[in-house]
DNA sequence: TTGCATAGTGTCATAAAGTGTCATATAATG
DNA sequence: CATTATATGACACTTTATGACACTATGCAA
């Protein structure tokens, strides 16, 4: 389970800082694939699978199901954690994500996935998210 | 159940005490969330999963969704407390909860959560609280 | 082919943040 | 009052983050 929310920046070769608490989990390998709302989401090979085999099952006569599929496929690549921590994101998720060079980075974990947003990005979602919670704990109440 | 009301500080290094007599319960791990009116709650790790799993089934299809997702995880963190009875509060939460680096902290006990106010926050809304009290009082009569 | 430009990778040095431990001060308990 | 437990500051130490830079691989153009 992936907790927390981490601010870094993207360097100048567009390599990301994965938060240490993180890494344990990621080391044996992950795949980091387009998520939604651009977002980028970073997996771990066991997750992926199950992900993937979801997805391949979809049927292929649905639109939005081979869009989707076309999404997280043509998207995902599986990358390793080098010795400073650091994942290289390619150039088209770079791109999809809006994550410039040397750009603020916001690393959040988001249960069962790591997500990874452009700062710029990440806070105005996260305005959204929090008011969805607000209204969700006053229902409770 | 956690009763009570302490008086204590943030360290230079962003560390609060937690009262001696919540730490049996908490010991053996416990999770940081951000609560309402910008305090911060200390869970067990029961009552932790009890809240994760309820978000686990919920559809990541659905925006809505994805954003109560986010906000509960990414606002959470999973801490111990170290041999001198103190836990990290991470950037990120310090901000929420408006609590500085040697700044005073109030830690309540809340029933089946742990409560940690900036002190100055928790005086504002003290009072607010005993005005609403005193007022249905009065209009009990 | 050769040379150059670009993207990506690996390593290191330094700075910043976090962690653990201890000593002392304060409060609580019998 | 004596004893124990708790709180807090200080500080050493470890880990993590970040920038710099050298090196490799690849593709393109002369």
């Amino acid at each position: 389970m992936f907790l927390g929310e981490f601010q870094h920046t993207m360097d100048s070769k567009g390599r990301v800082v994965i938060p240490s608490k993180f890494r344990e989990e990621l080391q044996q390998g992950c795949v980091i694939t387009k998520g939604q709302d651009n977002c980028l989401q970073i997996l771990t090979k066991n997750n992926w699978e199950n992900e993937a085999s979801k997805m391949a099952s979809l049927p292929s006569t649905d639109r939005t199901s081979r869009q989707l599929r076309r999404a997280l496929f043509s998207g995902a690549i599986d990358v390793k954690i080098d010795s400073a921590g650091r994942v290289q994101i390619p150039e088209n998720l770079r791109v999809y994500s809006g994550i410039d060079i040397n750009e603020d980075v916001t690393v959040t974990g988001s249960g069962p996935v790591v997500e990874v947003w452009s700062t710029r990005n990440w806070k105005k979602i996260q305005n959204e998210a929090d008011q969805a919670f607000a209204n969700i704990n006053e229902v409770k109440g």
